[in-house]
DNA sequence: GGTTAGGGTTAG
């Protein structure tokens, strides 16, 4: 109900939503006399009437768990009544309350401390409905976020961050430090405490100093702290930047260093909240985390920080947690990400996954010792997913000629300056031949569509002849997807399984087909009748997916293995399985993959060997060997393989196979996370025997 | 049956 309908009078609101807006911003929860915390919120509606709103509720929990201005509100019993010439709304008795991210897109997740939450699909409209309103509403936007990287000196902001270490000051103060995954421009204090007083890990290194930040939390705001744990998420409102002097070491003899204060008092809504590990507003956090670009030179003494690739997208379902790393129990300095899940699984050695027996799932900690291959495009694979073999592998039932691996650029254009045929087919329905004069002289090619393609821009051309250049088919298939033919006894084949069947703009499309070897595969024309319903599969040819391999030498002083890293190559069903019952479906995902092979040794090349340099907390399961050697289908996980198998829930570096076959940003990426993962140039410090010094996230639980 | 608090930056 509008608020502009609200009479002076006791009554409930029941399943009213309203928009926070900030006018008010929301006010910290506080202590009142009836030992009650006491929140405030400014609420608005579509009407555009601002109530103010206030909570009393003896468990903090019980309070709405809004986390910035547009937040979508729910209030069961609640009376409004008048108070200085206005109405507000306070809670009653049976107070309950249900909030909403109010970003559009974003999922409709409540977040409510009720036990009995009731909320149908007319809710779910309306909170989609308020948020489509709060496009429009200026008041509605809140503040701009202010990252680590854009604080000046004197400020008052609101900032998202994460906890890595904190200590108690006094009974009146409690330092956190924390990061957000940028740099702060200004030189950040460091203040020190004496290490029994500190919870975490907050040794820095030198070079690292302005990622993290010294947060003094005062007053009403340290029984906040007192439980908080290092990795949790935060959002503290209202924090000053101070910049103060100090006598540090500088040519001047002093310097002006940042430290962020968290005074006491709720003015302007001043205090701190934790914030769920799947908020999306911690996706600004684990994106700049991903763009950090650690140097690993000029440190000679310091295990160089890597920040792999997050994981986490703004609407994962799954949950990701990013925690930066900071060891002072070693003898160098450390920094580096760590990413944690909700699984309570045992961390063991190397050498006790080895000796247990699978299948069983376990956490471990293990140095990248080698890599291969090198480069990031012999990792791209084609995988067949009807007979599931990977590379140039072939089933061995299977009587088709071995295929050849991605070709290069150079290869395509050679079969297609090779190509060449007649041009026309008098037997095939095209709705209309043309031909097409190339920049090459000589060289001239038949253009085709199918009679199916009628009106429909996204049906395929088929190209024929003496064929022009790769740059000029690349050129052709930006407007429509292009086929390269050839004609045989009066009927069209594919050209070359070598090159791709289809090409449509950056992306190409590989195919095969198990016939006899040798014999020209024949495309089949699209039906006329359904020209919508054109696809790769309507052509007769089986396409191949694209998919990540790479090998993996761990070890960690007590074992090694070697590992595979394989991705987007299971089924839908398979995918699901594995994800919803962990180990034991894994293994039948695994023992439904015919694949025999030693795919490894024949297609990733010599092993690039560095030095190792950091270590990786991987998630895996540990399973029986499978012929001896094992592939691990997965499109969401690395499969480790050796003797026996060790299977790692992960993404390829947050890559998929495809995107990385057409984006070269994307294949960068990979290349640049295992540079910093297995520097070429570096040298390595003690690293210790079971590796929880220098961790580096490689594997993560996302079940 | 339903109080409490009820805006407006610390000053460390």
């Amino acid at each position: 109900m509008p608020f502009n309908q609200l009479k002076y009078l006791i009554f409930f609101v029941l399943c009213a939503f309203q928009i926070l807006s900030n006018y008010f911003r929301k006010k910290s929860s506080v202590v009142t006399f009836h030992q009650d915390y006491c929140s405030f919120l400014k609420i608005t509606d579509p009407s555009n009437v601002k109530v103010s709103c206030t909570v009393f509720q003896e468990e903090l929990h019980n309070h709405p768990q809004v986390f910035r201005t547009g937040d979508i509100v729910r209030l069961h019993r609640v009376k409004a009544q008048a108070f200085r010439g206005s109405i507000i709304v306070t809670t009653t008795h049976c107070f309950s309350t249900v909030v909403f991210d109010g970003t559009v897109g974003s999922p409709v997740v409540p977040r409510t401390s009720s036990r009995k939450l009731h909320f149908t699909a007319e809710d779910e409209q309306t909170v989609e409905r308020l948020r489509r309103w709060a496009l429009e509403q200026t008041a509605l936007l809140g503040a701009a976020t202010v990252r680590l990287a854009n604080v000046e000196p004197r400020m008052y902001f609101d900032f998202t961050c994460q906890l890595l270490a904190k200590a108690e000051m006094d009974r009146n103060c409690t330092l956190l430090k924390v990061w957000d995954g940028t740099e702060c421009p200004h030189p950040l204090l460091d203040v020190s405490v004496e290490p029994e007083a500190q919870q975490g890990s907050m040794a820095v290194p030198e070079c690292r100093r302005n990622l993290v930040a010294s947060v003094l939390v005062y007053d009403d705001h340290v029984k906040m702290t007192q439980d908080l744990k290092p990795g949790t998420y935060l959002r503290i409102y209202n924090l000053h930047a101070v910049l103060q002097t100090t006598s540090a070491a500088s040519p001047s003899g002093k310097s002006d260093q940042l430290c962020l204060h968290l005074h006491g008092g709720t003015s302007y809504g001043r205090g701190l909240r934790i914030l769920p590990k799947d908020s999306p507003d911690l996706q600004d956090l684990t994106e700049s985390s991903m763009n950090l670009n650690l140097p690993s030179v000029n440190l000679p003494s310091v295990t160089v920080a890597s920040f792999l690739n997050c994981f986490a997208t703004r609407r994962s379902p799954l949950s990701v947690s990013l925690t930066l790393f900071f060891s002072s129990s070693c003898q160098e300095t450390s920094c580096g990400a760590e990413r944690t899940c909700e699984h309570a699984l045992e961390q063991v050695l190397l050498s006790s996954v080895r000796k247990s027996t699978p299948p069983r799932m376990f956490h471990v900690r293990a140095q990248l010792k080698t890599f291969q291959p090198q480069r990031l495009y012999q990792c791209l694979k084609l995988h067949c997913p009807q007979c599931r073999a990977i590379g140039t592998e072939r089933p061995a039932c299977a009587a088709v000629p071995p295929r050849q691996d991605i070709p290069d650029e150079e290869a395509i254009a050679d079969v297609l300056r090779r190509a060449v045929g007649t041009t026309a087919f008098s037997s095939e329905p095209w709705l209309l031949t043309g031909f097409l004069e190339s920049t090459e002289p000589g060289r001239d090619m038949a253009v085709h569509l199918p009679s199916s393609s009628h009106n429909d821009q996204t049906s395929f051309i088929f190209l024929e002849g003496k064929l022009t250049a790769l740059e000029e088919v690349c050129q052709i298939s930006e407007s429509r997807a292009v086929v390269p033919v050839r004609s045989h006894d009066g009927k069209m084949a594919f050209l070359d399984f070598s090159v791709p069947v289809v090409f449509r703009g950056s992306a190409r499309h590989y195919g095969e087909c198990a016939l006899t070897p040798g014999a020209p595969i024949f495309l089949s024309l699209p039906v006329p009748s359904h020209p919508l319903h054109l696809s790769p599969p309507a052509l007769g040819v089986q396409l191949l997916q694209y998919v990540l391999l790479m090998k993996l030498e761990l070890e960690d002083g007590t074992d090694s293995l070697q590992a595979l890293l394989w991705q987007d190559a299971v089924s839908e069903s398979g995918r699901s399985g594995c994800r919803t019952h962990g180990a034991r479906s894994v293994t039948r995902c695994i023992r439904s993959c015919p694949c025999h092979t030693e795919v490894l040794d024949r297609h990733t090349g010599p092993a690039q060997s560095r030095a190792p340099r950091q270590l990786a907390l991987l998630t895996v399961f540990w399973l029986p060997s499978y012929g001896g050697k094992a592939l691990l289908w997965s499109s969401v996980r690395l499969s480790l393989h050796f003797d026996c198998s060790l299977l790692l829930q992960e993404t390829f570096f947050g890559v998929s196979a495809h995107n990385a076959a057409t984006d070269q940003q994307l294949q960068d990426r990979i290349q640049g996370t295992m540079d910093r993962l297995c520097p070429p140039e570096g040298t390595m410090g003690n690293i210790h025997c079971h590796g929880y010094n220098h961790p580096w996230s490689l594997g993560l639980c996302k079940q």
